[in-house]
DNA sequence: CACCAACCTGACGTTTACGTAAGAAACCGG
DNA sequence: CCGGTTTCTTACGTAAACGTCAGGTTGGTG
């Protein structure tokens, strides 16, 4: 299952290092590490999964990943452990994915797997919701706090 | 200066104690001791400045400034260190007035200050519209999968 | 193949933001 | 004045999230 892919993608290359990613999500490479030491990261080494000692290999995919799980991790500030449980989510929704695609779902399980899915991303949006609307309740405060000072500004000229 | 406010508020009885606040706003006693170490909050004991080992006691005021703190830190996601530069910015309008109220101003002096502050909120906000963006950008990406979702659980069916 | 930068694996160090414990003093009701 | 609670100061402890250093390996380049 590893020689045909039958009819495909062409097998992007995943030729980035673990240096180059974490440039691009400017981060560092201890922070990947350490995430992937945390169980946060997958263990990724090209297309298998790594001997010891090689180099750490990554996919725009997993860049892309990254990026998401630390834009969650600023926008919703919750701790790595927490944000670990919102990418189990994620990666839950892959092993879907990757059973869906590779033939026999399951029926029942499908929708199963769908419907608990779609609760946790109904969790997430709740979460971010709320906290716009703090931001925006803040935001607003510090609004007036401005037009104030305006009107000072005005008075004094 | 003390015995006669000209006719001000008739002073509000600072009567909340360390672990009343602690309650009202939803930490503990030792954060806000912790946070009075560092400077970010003022030290407080009453009208005058509290002489070593006595009890602190706040106003109703510290407690609105305490809250506005903590909202400031959970929603921007920064460090005390960077949420006490954006109190003492607050602070500072907070000397002005004093310094308005109490009499002489200092007309040049006035409009400086103000202009410093509004510059200050300014840059505040423009944080927090960035910050609301990303939230919102990120939503909407969630959004577009529960969609997804959505619609593969309506197949199903 | 030789080299040198980038990477690897431990392992220990560091900073932030408090928690916790101890002994003494302050406050409040009776 | 007295006892029980709350607070005070001081000091050490700790969990999270990495930083840093050492010694060895890998991997692309001339």
């Amino acid at each position: 299952m590893s020689t045909s892919e039958l009819a495909a993608a062409p097998a992007p290359v995943p030729g980035l290092r673990i240096g180059q990613v974490a440039k691009l999500v400017g981060t560092t490479p201890r922070t990947i590490r350490y995430y992937e030491e945390i169980g946060l990261l997958v263990r990724r080494g090209g297309t298998a999964e790594r001997e010891a000692g090689r180099h750490r290999l990554y996919a725009e995919e997993d860049v892309q990943r990254l990026r998401e799980a630390l834009r969650l991790k600023t926008l919703l500030g919750v701790s790595l452990e927490e944000l670990k449980a919102l990418l189990e989510v994620e990666e839950a929704r892959g092993a879907l994915r990757d059973e869906w695609h590779h033939g026999n779902p399951g029926a029942g399980r499908r929708h199963e797997i769908l419907e608990q899915a779609l609760g946790h991303v109904d969790q997430q949006l709740e979460l971010l919701a709320r906290r716009r609307a703090e931001i925006a309740r803040l935001e607003r405060e510090l609004r007036a706090k401005q037009e104030r000072i305006r009107k000072r500004l005005a008075q004094e000229a």
